[in-house]
RNA sequence: GCUGCUAUAGUGUAGUCCGGCCAAUCAUGUCGGCCUUUCACGCCGACGACUGGGGUUCGAAUCCCCAUAGCAGCACCA
């Protein structure tokens, strides 16, 4: 066995970072933390082992119709499954007074004007560069109209709080964008409020308050950096050094939480551990390690180009983590049971590990009756070598395969060119369910995975899987990978 | 439509800022071989890319222009 070689892309510098730095991690409590997440927290966390200083991990729940209570719970966990070094949390839900008076100085400097304008009006004008009704206010109506908002003069729609940039700024995305709406529902669960305010004013603000100094986050976001830096414009405030990284598409799996949502809702997949989904949590029940995850994001980097995410990567680096360290067992897919003819009763030793010897061996006891993988007997093969037991010779003259004893050489099962399978006890095996993202396989497998809960472990010539769960009906386990 | 970002092998990535050391790195993948009582691991070998077109230059993956393609934003989502 040989040390895993994990050669990881070396993230490039930071500028302005070598006196330390401040990251944040910032998801939307919507559902458990997926692929994408996996990206922008480990990149930010990656720097902060780098250069030192805090990482901040700050919820963004300034959405009550895209809260979900459990996400809470969720991104907790799967934060601590990454092993990310969070060192300061911050719930945006408990910061909208300091986001109203912030709002009401932005007021104040002349950056922002209650506007209460038809929405789809207001989009017509701004295409067109021009003014809406609104945007004459004096300051002095501005507040009025601020405290009438905060007051709940207006119902949802009626009313929202826009930054002032520039009418005929060449990027339409650039102009009088909003940050504060009304709602009137649903209610947030954390907190009361009507008044809610938008990304683009609570990521300004917030960032500058805590003292973010390095932000890393994807492409979809460039937009929103150069609106937010308007506002630290108009408080004077410096600004943090921004990174955009391309966009991640991943292969064979939906990762918006909205659609994985819904599938859960119609009976499509089983829950977010459903191991059809992008999310870690279903990542974890197959087996792929945390670091495996980290060194794939890694590899990755913040280039940015637009990507897409490969499970082959992946699975290479989960194999070098994994492959080192897993017992193996024998499993055996649509097992078929023979007597073997002419052998004599013992026991059998196999290697828990075929590079390292220390780990031991599991027994396994023969006594005529056997079950064999259905699969080997699909051409008409001359001899089988069942491994670390003996060779068997295959007759097919009665049409049905008969098996017989053939001598206990390794060589002579070379000689032959004999498949090496797996084998187990007629009696004496578990039943085994292994679940793929392309379907359940039934199978036996050893009774000593019984002891192996929760464990990666590879079962021989199938390939690596997790044992999820051990009942007296027998083992559920999730395929991870070859 | 407007605005912006990107463009190296099947996939990811290095090189691009400061042109020559790049007949382009590493990983993954595929194929072949070796090793092996697993179709895992390990070892050896092969395959495979600078989006296209102009220009600057003695010389361009690297600089400039144009084109094409992909992506994103133009939400009272994050």
């Amino acid at each position: 066995m040989n040390a895993p070689k994990i050669h990881t892309h070396e993230l490039p510098n930071l500028e302005r970072a070598e006196n330390g730095v401040v990251m944040r991690f910032a998801p939307n409590p919507s559902g458990p933390l997926h692929l994408g997440h996996a990206r922008a927290a480990v990149l930010n966390d990656a720097y902060v082992e780098r250069y030192g200083g805090r990482y901040i991990l700050r919820i963004e729940d300034t959405d009550p119709k895209r809260v979900d209570p459990d996400a809470y719970r969720m991104v907790q966990e799967d934060i601590g499954w990454m092993g990310l070094r969070i060192t300061d949390i911050f719930y945006q839900s408990d910061r909208f007074d300091q986001y109203y008076k912030i709002g009401g100085d932005l007021i104040g400097l002349g950056g922002a004007y209650v506007c209460t304008c038809e929405n789809e009006q207001f989009r017509v004008l701004k295409q067109a560069k021009t003014p809406c009704p609104c945007r004459g206010h004096t300051i002095e109506e501005n507040l009025e109209l601020w405290q009438k908002m905060l007051d709940g003069a207006f119902y949802e729609g009626e009313a929202s709080l826009r930054v002032r940039t520039s009418l005929d700024h060449p990027d339409p995305a650039m102009r009088d964008f909003p940050a504060f709406r009304i709602l009137n529902e649903p209610m947030h669960p954390r907190i009361e409020a009507h008044v809610y305010p938008l990304m683009n004013f609570t990521v300004a603000v917030d960032d500058h308050l805590m003292g973010v100094t390095h932000v890393i986050r994807g492409k979809d976001h460039i937009a929103n950096t150069r609106r937010q830096k308007f506002i630290y414009e108009y408080f004077g405030w410096n600004e943090p050094v921004y990174r955009h990284y391309g966009r991640m598409g991943i292969e064979g799996v939906v990762l918006s939480t909205s659609q994985m949502r819904e599938g859960i809702r119609s009976g499509m997949y089983s829950g977010w551990e459903d191991i059809r989904l992008g999310t870690l949590r279903a990542l974890a029940r197959r087996g792929i390690q945390h670091e495996a995850v980290r060194q794939v994001v890694l590899d990755i980097g913040i280039g940015e180009t637009d990507i897409s995410f490969s499970w082959d990567n992946l699975f290479a680096k989960n194999r070098d983590i994994i492959d080192p360290v897993a017992d193996r067992f024998f499993f055996v897919p649509d097992p078929v049971p023979f007597a073997i003819a002419g052998a004599t009763a013992r026991e059998a030793h196999a290697l828990l590990h075929p590079g390292d010897g220390k780990k031991g061996y599991r027994t396994l006891k023969f006594e005529e009756d056997v079950v064999l993988p259905g699969q080997e007997f699909q051409n008409d093969v001359k001899m089988i070598r069942l491994k670390d037991l003996f060779n068997v010779t295959v007759d097919w003259s009665s049409g049905s395969p008969l098996l017989t004893y053939a001598g206990e050489a390794l060589s002579d099962a070379r000689a032959q060119k004999a498949p090496i399978v797996q084998w187990l006890p007629a009696e004496g095996a578990t039943r085994c369910t292994l679940h793929s993202p392309d379907g359940d396989i039934q199978g036996l497998c050893e009774n000593t995975v019984r002891t192996m809960q929760d464990k990666v472990v590879q079962f021989e010539r199938v390939g690596f899987v997790r044992i999820d769960s051990v009942t007296d009906e027998g083992i559920i386990a999730y395929f991870c990978h070859k």
